[in-house]
DNA sequence: CTGAAAGCGCTAACAT
DNA sequence: ATGTTAGCGCTTTCAG
């Protein structure tokens, strides 16, 4: 058990050519024609030894790694990090394993990281990509690579995408706050130009006009440092007093903003009505009860893996691509109920 | 650019053997005395066509993958996310990549995802393991596999491992507890036999036992799912109606348990005082905030990591297995602050 | 039905 | 100082 054994030890062994063990062991026997016996004799010995082919020979041999790549934005994040156990979990029932890493949303380190996964010979790419990468991705495709992009997808590339329908999540939102009779509705998120944030802002948008409303956008630069996103909130809070409502674009804003709220003693939905995007623990235990515009987490995941897995298989088959854009769900809590005066 | 180059090719190319390219590249010109010049036009002609050598045959040829297999409990769990984060951050800087799984705590999953590693040549390994799995790990070490252990470690098997001081830990914050005058306190936590939750017990116990106080532990079967952690402990409080004040013994029971407070009414921290292991977002925005146990995330990440990579670059060395025990941070917010009757 | 042999791209003795 | 060559372990023609 100590010694690595490796396909002509144990085709010694056996007295047989290390094609033939190969063949069996790629379940080739029947086509191959060989007998019943020896195939029972072989297994029987490999499974007694504990012989394991070197998945890296094979890999260098036939060109596939049985691996793939996993792009998020930031692995700590609740909502990739859910996506990311869901992806795991089909994968390595499909025979694949993921190597991943965090993006950042920056676009230089994605490119090293696709340089590396590429070394790595990866088979697939699962990618939420940052701006400025997209031909890093037409390079992908264009060698044949077959990839997924999720969360957000590149307005002028060509891939199999897997979103939710950003633009009207927010439209719906902020016709829930309308509706509610709250008139200043502002609208906080990161300043981005990827499809999911401009149709979070479009949606936004388009409810507020249709309402005769101020449009109130208030855009914060990308940032994972919790005080960079908390300074400028701070700053537009107590610029716009008159705010009685905010719908935040991002989980990561909306606990933020619920930072600022309780920093400044503002009551919520009394003084601000909130609602976040991305349904989270936090929310739902907030007091009051925060109302949030939920992913469907596991069909995203679902949706992903399901789409690239068949791209894996087919590799040739000219697949049409898809787009796929799933719906969410808001999920009305106290904090976005006008108290009735 | 399209064509994938090998080391053959650009060989050809320069008129120059494989071998002479190999060297410079691999950084060892010097040592072979190859002429400066030389070197500069490889180097030149290399990053011009952008040749990157292939690392699966690099890895078969010389045994090494620069792979680090990384198991946790579950990835989508924030304290393991956020570990994941700071490993993965680390590794890539030292030219590592690394592939991950979640165990579930299950045994059986956890041995084939070790076999997976394996026969990946991953080479290293990082893991929470859960019950169990010590001949595994043995078999691992046994074979000269780096293996560190975090978050919790095996009792008979001689490895590497960072943990926290989980015994002072609850010991700590129940003292705490009973210096604030409560004194019915239970501690929840899941049933298990790992060191850590053995010593989070015991560090209870001991505090409590000392103030002549009566023990009151709830053992919840482990399970993800969130209603199989819900109705035990609902029940568990209503038959104990007396209890003032709760540990909880990890952050998932301990959102759980906060649910069950607000479902059941219960205020806090006059109706029942409540302190959680593990620091979360949710508990800092709760109203009122709740008193956690943080562990210290970077400090565990930074020396995993640096105690895996130590092991990976000395690899002969008789470096001494180390065993690091980090220090938590009680951070005292109002759930655990007896209302001044 | 089975075996010999070539070769995936790279490294490292061993020449020269 | 640079080139030759033998594998790493596997798959896969091509011949028996």
């Amino acid at each position: 058990m100590k010694k690595k054994l490796s396909i002509v030890d144990i085709a010694n062994a056996l007295n047989v050519s290390k094609t033939t063990i190969s063949f069996i062991l790629n379940g080739r026997a029947q086509e191959k024609r060989i007998s019943a016996e020896l195939v029972e004799t072989v297994m029987k010995y490999v499974e007694e030894v504990g012989y394991k082919p070197n998945s890296l020979a094979k890999s260098l041999r036939t060109g596939k790694s049985n691996t793939i790549g996993l792009m998020v934005e930031d692995i700590s994040n609740p909502f990739f990090a859910s996506i990311a156990r869901l992806i795991e979990e089909r994968a390595y029932k499909n025979g694949y394993k993921i190597i991943y890493c965090s993006t950042d949303n920056d676009t230089q380190k994605t490119k090293e990281l696709i340089d590396m996964f590429r070394d790595r010979h990866v088979d697939g790419y699962i990618i939420s990509p940052p701006e400025g990468i997209e031909e890093d991705i037409e390079s992908l495709t264009k060698d044949g690579m077959p990839v997924v992009l999720f969360d957000r997808h590149l307005p002028n590339v060509d891939t199999d995408f897997i979103e939710i329908d950003n633009l009207f999540s927010t439209y719906n939102a902020t016709r829930h706050l309308i509706d509610q009779g709250f008139k200043n509705v502002a609208f906080v998120t990161f300043a981005s130009n990827q499809t999911q944030m401009i149709d979070r802002v479009k949606g936004y948008q388009n409810a507020i006009e249709a309402a005769g409303l101020p449009v109130l956008i208030k855009e914060i630069l990308f940032n994972q440092k919790e005080e960079l996103i908390m300074n400028p909130l701070r700053e537009f809070m107590i610029q716009n007093t008159n705010i009685d409502a905010i719908l935040f674009g991002t989980n990561h804003i909306g606990t933020c903003g619920l930072k600022i709220m309780q920093e400044m003693g503002k009551n919520t939905p009394t003084d601000i009505a909130i609602i976040s995007f991305d349904d989270y623990e936090v929310f739902e235990l907030y007091s009051p009860p925060v109302t949030a515009i939920a992913q469907p987490i596991d069909e995203i995941a679902d949706n992903v893996i399901s789409v690239l897995l068949e791209k894996l298989d087919y590799h040739s088959a000219s697949t049409k691509l898809k787009g796929v854009i799933l719906k969410t769900n808001l999920k009305i809590r106290k904090s976005s109920i006008k108290a009735s005066a």
